[in-house]
DNA sequence: CTGAACTGACAATCTGTATTGCCAAATCAT
DNA sequence: ATGATTTGGCAATACAGATTGTCAGTTCAG
């Protein structure tokens, strides 16, 4: 009988799996960048593999759609900007509204810092698909539970529809500042969707 | 020499500049029920063509690229809301909290009464072309130009960062509201965004 | 009634892209 | 060194939709 199928096997170094990881890491790296500049209805798969320079055989390989890349950028990119928020909220100190106020500060440093992303995450996302939609939804639930529970008062039940009011607030006021070119100073646009969130402190 | 060819002959009735004019409007008609349905990037032209009951003929026509088309519906949709808000704020009297409140009810039913138009003009709009960004950022701008009239304080400068917050806060409470099946009573609706837009009343 | 404009249906073409298949060069294990 | 695996490039195929073209039947004007 035969000795059975040796799966993996040493290439530049490194077995199988890894070779694999790094060309989906690749792919998605490029995608943000390509999908951001040129949105993703208009790039193509061999655009993204031109770009990670790769093969469009390896896009295959990761993703079985389009989709499934975007979302794998948006979830990337999405989950970094989360991190840098709640960490922000957290060195701010132990005042709801101080947290508040770095959180909004964060968000909005951070997509003045990587336009691209910014562009992706609030642009060239919506309505691509359900799949795509689901992935928003669910980020923007994930977004919406660190507000409410670094910044809501935690004496009242949480008003769903305004918290989704202030989120496309905020959201919105980027998207404004953008397409100016970020003309207002951070701290100024910051200040805007502070005072737009502080209908959450009434009841 | 030949007498000059005469460019009109009526038919079934009518010239043919009406029967143009016709044919784009049942264009227009179908195409933003379609639009609204599937989503532009889910439709073809011959969708809108058999749904209007005209030949793929009929389309370039009256429209060169699709995109002309979706920002017709889209004109036409906003024109016609934008309409119904100013006219139910004019009803509403003279107080500007009475008028505001009333043009967000206003708002918020019509969205209840056409939810494909409310699935066009919110949901299935963005990121299609730039000419389309144009004229949602034209729409956004008349509507901000209507607010600010009606609803902001005359004693000071309108903050143009703070009021695109605003209607992003009323855009995403209607997304939410929509996404829900309509949950909420239309007056809960409006009321929390009232309370969103009482940020355009402080300084 | 007759020829010209108009209409409606559909075929033909064009274009862009996803997806699969193939092969030569590079890299590995032994 | 040698054969097997992996890689990269690219050709072949498939497909969907836009856009243009054709043509027979209908409606009009005189």
């Amino acid at each position: 009988m035969n000795t059975p199928i040796l799966p993996t096997r040493r290439y530049r170094g490194s077995a199988i799996e890894a070779r694999q990881a790094q060309r989906r890491q690749q792919l998605v790296d490029a995608a943000s960048e390509v999908y951001g500049r040129n949105g993703y209805r208009h790039s193509s798969v061999k655009q993204v593999c031109d770009a990670a320079g790769l093969t469009q055989r390896y896009f295959y390989e990761s993703f079985s759609h389009s989709d499934e890349l975007l979302i794998a950028c948006y979830e990337q990119a999405a989950t970094a900007l989360r991190e840098e928020i709640t960490s922000a909220a957290e060195r701010a100190g132990p005042d709801r509204l101080e947290r508040g106020r770095a959180m909004l500060l964060a968000y909005y440093q951070a997509l003045k810092a990587r336009p691209l992303i910014a562009n992706l995450l609030l642009v060239e996302i919506r309505g691509i698909s359900p799949a795509v939609d689901q992935a928003i939804i669910r980020a923007l639930q994930e977004m919406n539970r660190d507000l409410t529970r670094v910044v809501a008062r935690p004496d009242q039940q949480p008003d769903e529809l305004l918290h989704a009011g202030v989120m496309g607030g905020v959201i919105h006021i980027a998207l404004h500042w953008m397409a100016s070119g970020y003309r207002q100073p951070t701290e100024v646009v910051a200040n805007t969707a502070f005072k737009l969130s502080a209908a959450m402190q009434r009841d």
